[in-house]
DNA sequence: ATCGAATGTTAGTTAGCGCTAACTCTAATC
DNA sequence: GATTAGAGTTAGCGCTAACTAACATTCGAT
């Protein structure tokens, strides 16, 4: 009740305050949440990894939930999706195609711990994921669309537009979870190069 | 000290008796593990999943960490990458391809549950996530190994054969994760045929 | 210099979880 | 029929994590 935590009354406000020490939480929390999940972070944690005493954590954000909620209110950014509009395309393949797989990921590194979070959380919290997801959609059907406009102008081999463009977009997916999960694992790739790969799926998308 | 658990002493003797008991343990802890990770998986639910009292679950297996020992060693199978050898090769692009492609789902399909225990635990427990690591290694090597052949043959176009590989093994492990993590959250697509990408990718790489 | 807000410190409470102990029940084996 | 192994039941220990309360300290703005 009356769970109005001090986080809540400046978030609400006119705020802008800089209030570093909230920050400082949020940022730590993420990195912290990002690596282990949600259940498996302390509060003492996240105090310790934000150089703050535990009850200001407690004062700050009132509850371990409530830190979670902020930092997907904060840093999951409905993502650049709109950027791709029939104005930027040259109608050039190759050069569209690597123009769209740039963008995206563009986007899935602007959201790149928040994709950890919603990976590790999928089952407890699956809001989250279907947020992303809602987003990629989204880009999916934009380039499904981009394939369509293509095939009609004989630059693209016909067949099943939304599949094409699933397999532009689950090739730059994959590329994208592997460095992520293999970081600190595994060494990456030398010369690994996106255009690379992009000529190679356009060369196989063209009349 | 001398934590020879019932499981122990059964699973080093000669053994092989049915133990549906311990089987369904694993089995229910694989789930709930896959599902939430292990540190938020308690004994008491794993014992409810099996319809067994939570002293069955100690008595069997000792302790928490060695039932996701037991999994690891039980369901982790280390992979038939050996299947794939210049042997099996047609050197008819589009067909090995399809045919590596297929082999790697399987064999991603059947660590499936461990695929997610790997990457929840990725911090926390490396090694499992390396062991799977290690094996994709040694695929893409054979891939690799291919791409250099055709070239040779002429049948694939000059370019950094690991490059090439990895446009095809990123494609198909995007397929595969974005399956994974939207099961149960998105539908899956409809008319999702392997083939119709490989035969993209395949014409990408053709001379 | 004073006041007040932000933070620290300390000492709890509560609840859940991993795990143990001790006893009971059941059913197949000898 | 007695033995025994597998499983259940109950009680509880020790610990840790989330969270609270009360008091102390720091420090910048007035």
């Amino acid at each position: 009740m009356l769970v109005t935590t001090n986080y809540r009354k400046r978030g609400m406000g006119l705020s802008a305050r800089t209030d570093s020490t909230a920050d400082k939480i949020l940022e730590c929390s993420l990195d912290l949440m990002s690596e282990k999940g949600y259940k498996a972070v302390t509060m003492k944690e996240i105090a310790a990894a934000a150089s703050v005493s535990e009850m200001t954590v407690f004062r700050t954000f009132g509850s371990k939930q409530a830190i979670l909620d902020a930092i997907i209110e904060r840093y999951l950014s409905s993502a650049p999706v709109e950027r791709i509009g029939r104005k930027n395309f040259s109608y050039e393949l190759e050069e569209d195609l690597l123009m769209i797989s740039e963008l995206y990921h563009e986007v899935l590194n602007r959201n790149r711990k928040i994709y950890l979070i919603s990976i590790l959380e999928r089952k407890t919290m699956p809001e989250i994921h279907r947020r992303l997801h809602d987003n990629a959609s989204k880009l999916l059907q934009r380039v499904t669309e981009y394939f369509r406009a293509m095939q009609e102008k004989g630059k693209v081999v016909p067949g099943n537009p939304e599949a094409q463009a699933l397999t532009l977009m689950r090739f730059n997916y994959g590329k994208f979870i592997s460095g992520l999960l293999l970081e600190g694992i595994a060494p990456a790739f030398q010369d690994d190069r996106l255009e690379d790969a992009v000529a190679i799926i356009a060369k196989g998308l063209s009349t």
